[in-house]
DNA sequence: CTTTGTGCAAATCCTTTGCATCACC
DNA sequence: GGTGATGCAAAGGATTTGCACAAAG
């Protein structure tokens, strides 16, 4: 299937009008790899969509599991699509961010089970910190 | 082992000053059990420490690995005392949190090893969304 | 034609910085 | 006494809100 084609029912899906903006911005994270924050996001973006739409697009995407969000602990939201799940590993030195293609899933169904107050897990986010061999040295 | 001697060891062994706001705010996250916000924690600790203290305590706090740093997707940074390592699950629907006691740590170790650019792991961030039983009704 | 999305400007909230003073070791 | 810690005020960034207008179904 064409991207442009999968965007558009990804969309509908998910009962969102499909603006232009919206192919546009699920169409860079689809083909950009590895996180990316709102402000990169919307440099690339340039006259395609306001920095305010991109906020509420994204959280958006977020809370429909269309897009990950994860956190590197340096004060900004990260955001890519979820193509095939993964995680991260990020060197708390020199803030380089290496991909884990592990998954861990079949792992984690067992959380579901023994949460009590809870009724389903939806999603989870997993980052990893250490130091990069570059900055060892 | 008596909490404030703890405490004292555990500042010498990471070549921090034993100060009294030092001494108060690690009392406070080792006898609170969850993650706090700097907010929730500035306000515990009216007049013993500064906010812009708190975040530079808190920052080499983590740093050291003596407190945990995570994100719920909310704008805020967490922080919980490490005693026994563990995260959460969080509903995205009303906020409500709870303990998730099973650790990873053996699968993790993988991660080490296959992470070709980088030296170590030093520590890793999880966390789950999901919906409350409470609010599934 | 109704509902949902968008842009703009302003507001809000979280976090960091610079600098002078103070406290631990 | 010297180095590291703290407080205060101000700055800096990220994110959200309100409202009027535009576009999708």
């Amino acid at each position: 299937m064409k991207m442009q084609e999968r965007i558009q029912k990804l969309l509908k899906q998910n009962n969102l009008k499909v603006t232009r903006g919206r192919k546009e911005v699920l169409g860079m994270l689809m083909k950009h790899s590895g996180p990316l924050t709102i402000e990169t996001l919307h440099h690339k973006m340039k006259g395609v969509v306001n920095i305010t739409t991109l906020y509420r697009m994204l959280q958006q995407f977020v809370s429909k599991g269309i897009v990950y969000q994860t956190d590197f602990r340096d004060g900004k939201a990260y955001f890519e699509f979820q193509e095939r799940h993964h995680h991260h590993i990020t060197c708390t030195s020199c803030g380089r961010k290496e991909e884990v293609r592990r998954c861990f899933d079949m792992t984690f169904d067992k959380v579901e089970k023994e949460s009590k107050g809870f009724a389903t897990i939806e999603s989870h986010m997993l980052e990893f910190f250490g130091i990069c061999k570059r900055c060892q040295n």
